[in-house]
DNA sequence: ATTATACGTCAACATGTCTGACATAAAATT
DNA sequence: AATTTTATGTCAGACATGTTGACGTATAAT
């Protein structure tokens, strides 16, 4: 019966079927991708006694210089408290550098110090690195598609400001 | 000096820098997406007083039933005794069900009860309709690349074993 | 009979997250 | 000028998830 029933739902005429197969599968996928992706740099992290959070600072704080707490906190969707912590071990270690903002002197801008530069560069080499042979593998049609994707996965409501961030430089 | 850099950086004739850049926003929309992607069942499962790793587990059983404990060690790359406790959560609330492997005795096989059956359909519910969302929006094309490309980011030397088991059924 | 494997479990600890409460400084509003 | 709101920091306590290390038991393989 099952066995029937699973055949069946495998025929050309169920494109339903196919279309549920097709989405996890690259739910799947994404999974692996990601599961790798973020293993490079946690373990060079380690090492350093920090971890994935601190890794994450790092990088929006790399790409974002001179952002400040309120909008770091949005974009990694964590408390304050939980940053607080984090933050304060990356100032301590000198990779992260506040300022009080001359325009609203409440809030504490946020930059990479040389040396956080040089951390970030060490921490996402192995991932600009495996992004590269995936997208040389690829090919610049299926980088296209996956962009595409990707950016159709983000949350509606904010998509418009996140595609603005990322690609404004 | 710094914007003669900069502008010199971005022009046409070096091709390295836009790669550089590709990559870069490649890895920020990863960053984003999967942010979102795993946003949907979290908010589910805190209410059931699960959390994040039950659903992983939860999934990986539903998609290889009949699963041994190692094998599901091996997907999740954590240890046994993390895993222990999600897994002992799951059977006391009849999500997942054990019985001894007939060929191996020492083997416990892992499968969804129809609880279980039931939860992970609510819980992957919103990414599916995510991902038909962004796979509709971006077409049939776009989505070979985004798989192309996930499958790139894979560790090379496992890749073959994981898209085998995924595109097996 | 011995060794190796698959699994479970106990203990101790690290990390990252949370909620809630409170403090301070500065900006904005009345 | 006084009051309220905002941005940030911090303390305390809790929970979820992960780690190492050690040990026990049942079963399979040698």
């Amino acid at each position: 019966m099952s066995d029937i029933k699973f055949t069946d739902r495998r025929t050309a005429s169920n494109p339903l079927f196919l279309r549920d197969e097709e989405i996890r599968e690259g739910i799947e996928l994404l999974f692996y991708a990601y599961r790798d992706h973020v293993s490079d740099p946690d373990k060079i992290l380690r090492k350093k006694g920090f971890g994935r959070a601190h890794h994450r600072v790092i990088h929006f704080v790399g790409r974002n210089p001179n952002i400040n707490v309120a909008e770091l906190l949005k974009i990694l969707r964590i408390t304050k408290q939980s940053l607080g912590r984090v933050l304060k071990q990356l100032v301590e270690e000198e990779i992260i550098h506040q300022r009080i903002s001359t325009e609203d002197r409440r809030q504490r801008l946020l930059t990479l110090t040389e040396k956080g530069e040089e951390l970030e560069k060490i921490l996402s080499e192995p991932q600009r690195q495996r992004f590269a042979r995936a997208y040389r593998e690829a090919g610049p049609e299926a980088v296209a598609g996956f962009r595409k994707v990707l950016e159709g996965l983000i949350n509606e409501d904010e998509r418009r400001a996140i595609l603005d961030k990322i690609t404004r430089s």
